[in-house]
DNA sequence: ATTGTATATAACGTATCGGTTATAGAACTG
DNA sequence: CAGTTCTATAACCGATACGTTATATACAAT
């Protein structure tokens, strides 16, 4: 697969809201497909689904613990993405000049919204 | 719009090639619709159609020039994902821990394969 | 061996995506 | 006015996305 290649699948990868949730809690520690389906109103499969997309983007890595299969987060996916959103960080720091009170004010909507 | 509907129709619009393309070129300075199919093998109502995506996106913005209706990248949305991204930079920091050379690394990447 | 638990796969429906061609509209040009 | 240029829209098509239910597989526990 090539760099643009595997842009397209990561970019692909974070655009559910889902699987966003899911490398949400994955950053804060492994869990297993059951743990992971909990929070959300959706079949097992499903969720197994999604895993299987983020897996293909390699943003996670699966072991094996008896039946479990932990998830863990794999970060080298997301640090090429957002390598390609740098290339853009010039535009947007002289197209409006504020980005350290953007980024201020998209941390305070983090918290109050709970976002994925 | 929530934060989170932002958050996907930005990464689902980032994951196609062609849109990359279309806002690297639009990074070095408004182009109208000619302009931005000209490099592409593709019909420009298939470009159009990106347009489309780009702007309901937020990503880019257009005006009017005569017939033309020349496009400029909006950088916010690429702000919000870019700040997305900002709370796994712990992670991967953390994983691997040479931040440094792999952003590097990404760069020489991008000279040489011209990616999108 | 049987049962239970964790996960994956198959088959399916519906919606969206990314392209096409054909056509329409809007603004310039002669 | 007629003709040309730039862009958008409509109708269509095949492929993919995201969910479902039903079933299969893998391991554990009793």
């Amino acid at each position: 697969m090539t760099f643009t290649e595997r842009l397209s699948v990561t970019f692909a990868a974070l655009a559910d809201p889902t699987r966003r949730a899911i490398l949400a809690r994955l950053a804060s520690g492994d869990a297993s497909v059951m743990e992971l389906a909990k929070p959300f109103e959706m079949s097992q499969p499903a969720i197994s689904k999604h895993l299987r997309v983020l897996e293909r983007a390699g943003l996670i890595s699966r072991s094996r613990d008896a039946q479990r299969r932990p998830c863990r987060i794999e970060a080298r996916p997301l640090a090429e993405a957002n390598g390609w959103l740098e290339k853009y960080r010039k535009i947007w720091e002289g197209n409006f000049q504020r980005l350290d009170a953007l980024l201020h004010e998209l941390k305070s909507q983090e918290k109050k919204r709970r976002h994925n």
